[in-house]
DNA sequence: AATGAGGCCCTAA
DNA sequence: ATTAGGGCCTCAT
């Protein structure tokens, strides 16, 4: 273990419902600040195995959506079905820069 | 503010 | 061991 992936898991799962996180601050968790390409990447085939984790739960740093295994479409709706307002394909926020 | 180009980290083949 | 890809991010114009 002790593997990149576990740790971008485990800090994906520790998203509680009805909130969301980036891509970034997972990889920052998970040990590197600057493998938020990676956490995409790992998320994208280790979902199609592992879809155990709210995938969907996590964005881009702009606040848009990002992308979704599953399509773009079935991310947004589970994300406003948790509570969260999107607008536009954006999540409207006051994390804002 | 929006757009274009570049670069970092990780995994798989 | 090397190459290519990815749901990105940041800087510059």
């Amino acid at each position: 273990m002790a593997s990149f992936q576990e740790k971008v898991f485990r800090v994906v799962s520790q998203i509680p419902r009805g909130k969301f996180s980036t891509y970034k601050e997972i990889a920052k968790k998970a040990g590197s600040p600057r493998a938020w390409r990676a956490v995409g990447n790992i998320l994208n085939k280790s979902a199609s195995w592992r879809t155990k984790i709210p995938c969907h739960r996590v964005i881009k740093s702009d606040g848009k959506i990002g992308g979704y295994r599953y399509g773009i479409k079935k991310k947004i709706t589970l994300l406003k079905k948790e509570g969260i307002i999107i607008k536009n394909g954006k999540i409207t926020s006051r994390f804002k820069k």
